[in-house]
DNA sequence: AGGAGGATCTACT
DNA sequence: GTAGATCCTCCTA
């Protein structure tokens, strides 16, 4: 099943672990690429009475973020370390600001375009890294506030779940006082794309 | 106008 | 294990 609109609608949370063992597809001239998702971490919600202060969005709407504000389903692309970028998928009604960022993927399509994508024939490391994904997936910053509903890029759930869900917190976001905490790293148990 | 810092990855030792 | 790449975004002045 794809997802809709109203798939994305939820709260990040809530969103994240319905995420994990989807499957993003990417369709490109080049070809197709896809993907299941094996980690992600959900953003800018507010948890136990604090807000998320490890989320773009905890200092307010700039012209970076502004997307996250507008209605789920499009998609939150970024750059990062001036290099690699990262995906995240909007969710929520507009004026909300949740986000899911997508961590790693198990690849299970087009792999020897992820490979040429990325110049790199080891597939433990083609998908297993947000900045990885992004790059065996053709995900650039023209990607910024594509609509997940489209052809190019969006979600399948598929009819071969349940799947087993690990919880942790969220890697890279020492800066955060609060947030850093927050239980809002989810993974498929056990498997190996996800990221160190 | 300037500067600090970052939701990362690779290549080396 | 650690350093270096590299540049956008946002804050300060």
């Amino acid at each position: 099943m794809k997802w809709e609109r109203e798939d994305f609608l939820g709260d990040a949370v809530t969103t994240a672990q319905k995420l994990i063992g989807a499957v993003i597809v990417r369709r490109s001239p080049e070809g197709v690429t896809a993907g299941r998702i094996v980690e992600c971490e959900a953003y800018g919600e507010t948890y136990k009475g604090h807000k998320d202060d490890g989320a773009h969005v905890f200092k307010g709407l700039t012209p970076r973020t502004r997307i996250i504000f507008g209605e789920g389903g499009h998609a939150y692309v970024y750059l990062i370390y001036g290099m690699y970028t990262c995906l995240n998928f909007v969710c929520g009604h507009a004026g909300e600001s949740g986000s899911v960022l997508i961590r790693a993927l198990e690849p299970l399509e087009g792999l020897d375009l992820m490979k040429k994508r990325r110049n790199q024939t080891k597939e433990k490391l083609l998908t297993s890294g947000p900045g990885r994904l992004t790059q065996a997936m053709g995900i650039d910053m023209t990607f910024y506030g594509m609509d997940l509903t489209g052809d190019t890029l969006y979600v399948e759930s598929r009819e071969d779940g349940p799947w087993p869900i690990e919880v942790t917190k969220r890697k890279n976001i020492d800066y955060a006082t609060y947030g850093k905490d927050f239980p809002w790293r989810f993974l498929l148990k056990g498997n190996p794309y996800i990221s160190k």
